[in-house]
RNA sequence: GGUCGUGUAGCUCAGUUGGUUAGAGCGCUUGAUUCACAUUCAUGAGGUCGCAGGUUCGACUCCUGCCACGACCACCA
């Protein structure tokens, strides 16, 4: 043996050694199966992913225990995330997604993503992930896409999908509807502008409303005032009239309306405020969308139509003010709007078309699961986290108005006299048309060649829509146009423990045993994965949850691109070792906590693996030559042996608390400052039997094994410590005696 | 504004049902070295355990209040 462990030369090679052995295919006995949270397929290794090594510690330590254990890895297309990256790759080559008919910008994108993809899982090999590669699955894989459809079709069919219009938020830049959760508030300080609207029987009396967005004056429907409001009790019910149209609109009552507010009058916009569309929906006004997807105003003054929201409410303002119905104006007003989370624009809350899960019934559903324990989290604080979650959880829009991900499968019928379908296609030059099918209809356009160039479909909800079918393959009953939304990543991610396993493994091997994550995740996927379950199969899909909150730099601090503070794992893999990376991840960390990446911390550890390496090296050449007659009294060995035993009960029992850092720790302290400061100085002045070191070392390294899987399987290969067990990674757990 | 959580050494965190001098890793001090390991060993410094009360023979631990920070939720046009 070297003097010196070099990580660089035993990693590679033990690692092809286990693979070469098939180490990581399960083998007989109980099964224990845990779920890899599947990476973005063209995303490359991360401080985050690094962490997976929760999961290949908890396999390893249970295959050694005799477990059938099975690490299934797979790929997520990560819809939204992954069309972001794309696009901001085409607006460098001066292109757009409006450049492209639908399925050949998907098929761009996959070429995208193929070229890119797979990367992550030879990084992640570095690391010594013991998952069984083979089995890998990618999101977008067929078997996934058909239990997709599926649970698609049944919940159709169970009456938990339906289709609305629904206001959303709506990001004109990134053209799609973003979830709630996808949502971000900022502070913004923006003028507070007070309108007066006259009264329709007396124009030069008025009533006075504050708002931030005056070009959206043209969509109200109403003025809304609080019914405890005394200022204006006598004038509810009377009409007034919209500056510069001049359309009739009642004043209402709301207690939604805060009193305090402004001048306590509220105008109400219903297709672009999520609070008028409430107020709107209780009052059974119709909503008037002055907007469209493109981020241009419809409806007002002719000056500002087409124009630009930011644009129109300049020109707005201005007309305002030369007719004299600005009364004032607040300019630090503080308020926070709705950014979108990836391109940080302003939304535009929109009324939509939307598919939607009902998730009333289903959300009970989880919420008896989790307080009944059926899932259990590590730390236990994120239980109530996630009972928090469901309590305000409301249905679920599930439609994406982007091309990378799992289309709905939704075929509607094109109904040649109704005005019902909406289309933007390219025609046979490549030129964007948009329009009414019925209209290109007339026109002589063959429905064959709108959807040869579709981009788009909207088609209208409610009692004119057109009728619908749930299928994969197009209807052939008539003339059909696809649905052109694709599902919410969650949508299909929230299957993954339903598309992972082979049928027959849903007997043995569901649910699953733990999934470990980041936190911030619990509501979007784990929330999703246990509701998909009991849906589906009645059953949960993991038993347990074990999540960390942040990867952090040295200083505690976010470790973000923005702030340049990102390490990569890779780059300390290469410096210290993949061992020393997966223990600094350990140590120190509980569950629940920051993870402190820092190179100080990971040289440490790379210390440590270099002390086991030269511990073993030492042990072994005085065990192989022993000086005759100086094994030291037993009585010392039993101390020893006792010890021992209580080390592999606490390491154990660490273990299954899923305490991995405290089994890091204690496994860690006791190998260095008992096991080698200690007794193999005992043994150097015959105090202790190099025999009962032997056997020592033989235990310390299958404890440290999960975590430390190179050094020690290199350790076991060179020093041929047990004949009857020639793999380290399949040997068996220690036991106290 | 609401809910939950956190506050222990310079940093990140342990501290089990209240019980002697409160611990670890990294960092820092000083020293050792022909010794398996300078990728080592030993040693030391550093904490009013957020603040103020209370319960108790005894509180980092339990209770109350306050302060600070964080997460999430809801957000007033």
């Amino acid at each position: 043996m070297d003097k010196t462990y070099n990580h660089k030369s035993h990693e590679e090679k033990i690692y092809a050694f286990w693979e070469s052995k098939k180490a990581f295919k399960p083998g007989k006995g109980t099964p224990y199966t845990i779920l890899m949270p599947p990476p973005n397929a063209n995303a490359s290794l991360h401080a985050g992913h690094a962490m997976y090594t929760v999961d290949d510690i908890l396999v390893r330590w249970k295959r050694m225990q005799g477990y059938s254990a099975l690490w299934i890895p797979g790929l997520d297309h990560a819809g939204f995330e992954t069309q972001f990256v794309y696009e901001k790759n085409l607006s460098k080559e001066g292109k757009s997604r409006m450049d492209y008919d639908r399925q050949t910008l998907y098929d761009n994108i996959f070429k995208f993503v193929k070229q890119n993809s797979g990367l992550i899982f030879e990084q992640m090999k570095r690391l010594g992930f013991s998952a069984d590669w083979e089995r890998a699955l990618f999101t977008l894989d067929d078997n996934v896409l058909e239990t997709v459809f599926k649970t698609f079709e049944k919940m159709y069919k169970d009456g938990y999908v339906y289709r609305d219009t629904y206001l959303v938020n709506y990001c004109v830049h990134d053209g799609t509807t973003l979830a709630d959760l996808e949502v971000k508030h900022e502070e913004r300080k923006d003028p507070l502008y007070y309108i007066n609207y006259p009264f329709a029987n007396n124009p030069n009396k008025f009533i006075t409303v504050a708002t931030v967005r005056p070009e959206t004056i043209f969509g109200d429907v109403a003025v809304a005032v609080n019914p405890k409001d005394k200022r204006y009790k006598d004038l509810i019910g009377k009409k007034v009239l919209l500056p510069l149209i001049e359309r009739e609109i009642p004043i209402i009552t709301d207690e939604s309306v805060d009193i305090e507010f402004g001048t306590g009058a509220l105008k109400i916009t219903p297709a672009h405020d999520p609070n008028d569309f409430e107020v709107a929906k209780k009052h059974s006004l119709s909503s008037i969308s002055i907007i469209d997807l493109n981020g241009r105003l419809t409806k007002g003054i002719p000056e500002i139509i087409g124009k630009k929201v930011s644009q129109a409410r300049l020109i707005t303002i201005e007309k305002l003010q030369e007719k004299k119905y600005i009364a004032k104006v607040d300019k630090e007003y503080l308020h926070s709007v709705t950014v979108c989370y990836k391109c940080k624009h302003e939304l535009e809350p929109t009324i939509m078309p939307n598919w939607f899960i009902k998730v009333k019934e289903l959300k009970n559903l989880v919420k008896k699961t989790v307080t009944e324990d059926k899932v259990k989290f590590y730390p236990k604080k994120y239980k109530n986290h996630m009972i928090a979650w469901l309590d305000v959880m409301h249905d679920w829009p599930i439609s994406r108005q982007i091309v990378w991900g799992i289309r709905i499968p939704v075929w509607y019928k094109v109904d040649p006299t109704a005005s019902n379908i909406y289309v933007w296609y390219l025609d046979s030059k490549k030129k964007l048309k948009q329009g009414n099918v019925r209209e290109f209809l007339e026109k002589g356009v063959k429905i064959e060649e709108i959807e040869k160039g579709l981009q788009k479909v909207s088609a209208i909800s409610g009692t004119n829509a057109p009728d619908i079918k749930i299928s994969k393959e197009k209807p052939t009953d008539g003339m059909y146009l696809p649905e052109t939304d694709t599902f919410d990543t969650w949508f299909s991610s929230g299957q993954w423990p339903l598309v992972t396993l082979k049928d027959a493994e849903f007997e043995t091997r569901f649910p699953t045993q733990v999934l470990g994550t980041l936190s911030d995740i619990l509501k979007f996927w784990i929330s999703r994965m246990i509701m998909f379950s009991l849906y589906n199969k009645n059953e949960v899909p993991f038993k347990d949850v074990y999540l960390w909150s942040m990867v952090a730099d040295a200083k505690g601090v976010k470790m973000s691109k923005s702030k340049g503070n990102v390490i990569n794992p890779l780059d300390l893999i290469d410096k210290y070792g993949a061992d020393a990376l997966r223990m600094s991840l350990m140590y120190g960390t509980p569950a629940g906590s920051k993870v402190i990446l820092s190179d100080d911390k990971v040289r440490g550890m790379r210390n440590f693996t270099n002390k086991v390496w030269n511990a073993a090296r030492f042990v072994s050449l005085n065990y192989q030559n022993p000086k005759e007659g100086k094994y030291g009294p037993s009585a010392q060995d039993q101390v020893f042996y006792k010890k021992l035993d209580e080390i592999k009960s606490k390491v154990t029992s660490e273990l299954e608390k899923y305490n991995l850092s405290a089994a890091a720790e204690t496994v860690y302290d006791n190998f260095w400052h008992w096991y080698c400061d200690v007794c193999i100085e005992n043994a150097k002045n015959d105090n202790l039997s190099w025999r009962a070191l032997k056997d020592g070392l033989n235990v310390f390294l299958k404890l440290l094994h999960p975590f430390m899987p190179f050094v020690t399987e290199s350790i076991w290969q060179e020093l041929k410590l047990s004949k009857e067990e020639p793999l380290l990674i399949n040997s068996s757990w220690p036991k106290a005696s």
